[in-house]
DNA sequence: CTTGATCTTCCAGTCACTGGAACCTCTATC
DNA sequence: GATAGAGGTTCCAGTGACTGGAAGATCAAG
């Protein structure tokens, strides 16, 4: 299987395949043209990486995670410990970004948004802070 | 008024401020020893480039807002349009975490976290996908 | 044999800083 | 005047996770 076939079958664009080869998270073999070719394995590897990404782990914990998947013998409070951790960061973006957009928005409402150069969108920038919880 | 002191001032780390002279956000005077002076105007700047930038505007959304920030005849709508935008996005931004943290909130309860091997993380992350709203 | 799609590598750019090196300047103390 | 230490300057490199593009090899079809 070619690379493009790797991209379609895990919905990875190709360059983002290439670049997961070059940190190391996959290693296909090559054909005699010097094409790299994706068995099984490295699909599934791929699809791996793909769910982990979009769960927002970063590309080294997922080179932890996908160690600990091919490790047999792992213990679970292992990978548990690794999700707790990106959960508590998911959990304070989340709340970053409503204090962001809870000011904002109260900022937007508050504004004409008409021809005239008033604005209290502006001003509020000038003196309002984002209050984190 | 030295960097530092505008630093403290804004809140804004002295590399950062020098970072936005770089790009051409603020421009303070130099000293005959070559040092940076903030004056008030630049002072006002800086803070409102670091409120806009705790709102979540990127750079050039704060080049455009500084802008009209300072242009006495702009119309709000302008700015309104700025914010609706940023806005929009940081919606579509939380709703991403909240769909990672609902899916990765659900393999943590599942996982025992103990010395066993059986982890439903892992196995999750196998086969499930991340619904975005 | 040619065309066009697909593959390869390599380099540069993204965004908003951040760290560090090398060097200059100011202030205080001896 | 020498010196130490704090604070200023510039410039270069690195971050994360790709992404775009150039230049060139290879393949499949007609």
């Amino acid at each position: 299987m070619n690379i493009s076939d790797a991209a379609t079958q895990t919905g990875l664009p190709a360059k983002t395949i290439r670049y997961y080869e070059e940190v190391g998270l996959v290693t296909p073999t090559r054909n005699t043209n010097g094409y790299r070719v994706f068995g099984e394995a490295e699909l599934h590897k791929l699809t791996f990486l793909a769910r982990a990404r979009a769960l927002g782990f970063s590309i080294e914990d997922c080179r932890t995670l996908l160690a600990l998947y091919e490790d047999q013998s792992r213990a679970s409070s292992d990978v548990k410990r690794i999700a707790r951790t990106h959960l508590d960061e998911i959990e304070a973006k989340i709340a970053d970004l409503i204090a962001m957009r809870d000011t904002l928005s109260h900022l937007v409402q508050a504004c004409a948004g008409d021809d005239r150069p008033d604005c209290p969108i502006l001003k509020g920038i000038e003196t309002t802070s984002v209050s984190k919880a």
